[in-house]
DNA sequence: TTGCTTAAGCTACAAATGTAAACTGCTTTT
DNA sequence: AAAAGCAGTTTACATTTGTAGCTTAAGCAA
């Protein structure tokens, strides 16, 4: 999801992909549709169509062992950043402080983000 | 948009409510469309299509003076943080402090940004 | 007052998205 | 081998989004 891909990924499809990131190793169709059955009660069509889309997004990549086998093309870190930097774009003209100014007055830190936070900008460099 | 609001902001409706959070007062289509017409080309229509969707959506409001006036229902700053929060939820699992995270490890901040923060997370309370 | 301009409202239409059925050809089972 | 099941592909269809035209009525310039 570098600049150059021009498809964002969908909410139904961000869930089939949360599931590809968190599989320690590339995945069967079968193993997806279960999961999304039980979890979003998504038809196996549905769940294909998604599946196909992500593919032709090429934000994951299938694998032909004896039935395809599917896993991610781009990290779930990858995607979180681009995500994050295209809100900051978008909403706060570019400017990532404002964005953590907005969580701070809008009470969207808990107390233990305030504790990492503050931690995180003590010391380092 | 609170939670209780379905429909999201899409952007080009964005850039709309861009011209009229950042006005002093309500403004009359003339002066939005002159705007984004010079700034997006979007034809008149075009730009009519977007401010009736953003009243139709309760994010803005008409107001009748002589032709009609338009300004925002939810300002800047609940979007915004809206917004944030929403991506937090769906990529960061709820998760500030991951958010922040993300935007560190990515280079997402400029040393102006990292000075602000180191900023406002040392004495504050 | 007689047009010209153009708000407002309605309609249009392609692409993207959410959701899913139909078809087709392997695999597996009996 | 014949039948059953399901992966992969194709097609479908409603809704949302991006973009814009047409129509009607009203305000303004001449």
């Amino acid at each position: 999801m570098s600049d150059n891909l021009a498809s964002k990924i969908t909410d139904s499809e961000l869930e089939v992909m949360k599931l590809l990131w968190h599989a320690s190793d590339a995945l069967p169709v079968t193993d997806i549709r279960e999961q999304l059955q039980r979890s979003k009660g998504w038809e196996p069509a549905t769940i294909k169509t998604l599946i196909s889309r992500l593919v032709s997004k090429g934000v994951a990549r299938q694998e032909k062992r004896n039935v395809y086998y599917y896993s991610p093309v781009i990290s779930e870190k990858e995607y979180s950043s681009w995500a994050t930097k295209d809100l900051i774009t978008r909403i706060y003209n570019g400017k990532a402080s404002d964005l953590i100014a907005s969580l701070v007055s809008s009470n969207g830190l808990s107390k233990d983000d305030i504790a990492e936070l503050r931690e995180m900008f003590k010391v380092e460099e």
